[in-house]
DNA sequence: CTTTGAAAGTGTGTTAATGACACATAGCTA
DNA sequence: TAGCTATGTGTCATTAACACACTTTCAAAG
């Protein structure tokens, strides 16, 4: 990886970043994927943060966020959405975070702002191994996280609010789930994200009225219940739907 | 202004800055705020443009979008809010861009991102010659905006677009009026806004039933019409409102 | 001083969306 | 074959959204 760094040194600007907010779900749990920078000398914690990067000065800024991506989980097109910009010139003062920095940057003490985003990918699709990046990588469930590197707490909290409003307007849920899903699971993911409980039948309803799901001649099996209908994501439909700018939703 | 520039010229980045959309509305039509770097030499047009600057070292993003606010206008505390990133390499590649540049940069071939923002001023409060900012300054109705340097009609359109968005879900609209308002005025701020004809009758009584508006002992006085009720914005009840998430809205 | 023009202000009926709520069904397992 | 577990389904009451037309008040003009 030093040898990469060495290579393109001349072209990363060292005062851009991107991060990237990955989130992931289990069919229980919305998860984020978060990167280990193993052991801090001085604390002797493990420093979690959410991986990004310095971006090159030739790429734009949604290419780096893809960049990162491909590189962690070997994915590409990938649902991306920019957050925002984070620029408090503290934002890497604690100093844990500048003990990590000057074994990772050139410029350790540069000020750095970062870009962040988000992204939805299918838990399955991804396989952690994969990872050149990072000491470690993992997921961690939303819930569980707690203190984050840098000012990464704060970028998830805003990344995660923004799916929130997203969801409710825009049924992007689907990026979360394997190609074939149940409409359980897909109840149980907007549980997930939006914190709270959701009627069951009013649910199936509104889901179904958006006419963007496709039931397929298939069902679960091994369940030891009732199984249930598979469906499939309709990309024709919600094309229509989105050209219409997503009117009739809201949760 | 070159005084100041060098004086502080070592906290200057050389790749981050920030950009301002302001909004301003005159009773009639939704207008931003733009300035003119003269003419160009290779063109011969004159270059307009969102105000922006370099940012400090020593600032914070929204610090620095508001600096920008308070020279350009005079005004403090001020509707603010980040609109993203844009972080295209070729965003300032125009050659009437770069010439431009070299008249102001210390740096004119770095690599600059920039960190949009919008804000919505009371354009009675907005005294156009107290800019010491830029050659010229003013305020321009969006439908007649044309071209603009840099990339700058791409983040005025998104501005424009999250302004569009916010207001359906918070009503911050009273940012762009003088503290008494009719609720004619408002009605004509939304439909300028939106774009569109909203009914006045359901107008207002959506409005008025968000209780955020004290009405005045007081009307309109020297219209040759029926003279209309003077309101006011309700800081305490939007408060309360703002804390339950704006929910029972909706244009 | 009467007429005219111009915007303010007001209420109802229809339709669509939302939210609350309970029981029968299908498949597996013990 | 009895029991467990999650699936799948309909109705009613309430609330929000939308469409729509006439009277009122003032100033200005004649």
């Amino acid at each position: 990886m030093s040898a990469v760094i060495k290579n393109k040194a001349l072209e990363l600007n060292p005062n851009v970043s991107v991060d990237c907010v990955i989130f992931g779900f289990d069919f229980d749990q919305l998860h984020c994927l978060l990167i280990d920078s193993g052991l801090s000398k001085t604390t002797g914690r493990s420093r979690l943060a959410v991986p990004g990067d310095l971006i090159y000065d030739n790429e734009t800024l949604d290419e780096a966020a893809n960049r990162v991506l491909k590189e962690l989980t070997g994915i590409n097109n990938i649902y991306l959405e920019q957050v925002g910009a984070f620029g408090d010139p503290n934002r890497m003062g604690k100093e844990s975070d500048k003990e990590w920095l000057k074994s990772l940057r050139a410029e350790p003490d540069a000020r750095v702002i970062t870009v962040a985003y988000f992204s939805l990918v299918k838990m399955n699709d991804f396989n952690p191994e994969a990872s050149s990046f990072a000491e470690s990588a993992g997921w961690a469930p939303i819930k569980e996280i707690d203190e984050l590197a840098f000012d990464h707490r704060e970028i998830l909290e805003c990344a995660l609010g923004q799916l929130k409003r997203k969801i409710k307007i825009q049924p992007i849920g689907f990026n979360l789930l394997p190609q074939k899903f149940t409409l359980s699971q897909l109840h149980k993911l907007y549980e997930s994200i939006l914190n709270k409980p959701l009627d069951k039948r009013n649910f199936r309803r509104k889901i179904l009225n958006l006419k963007i799901l496709t039931p397929l001649n298939e069902k679960q099996v091994g369940v030891p219940h009732k199984p249930s209908q598979l469906f499939e994501f309709n990309e024709e439909n919600y094309q229509k739907l989105s050209s219409e700018g997503f009117d009739n939703f809201g949760f």
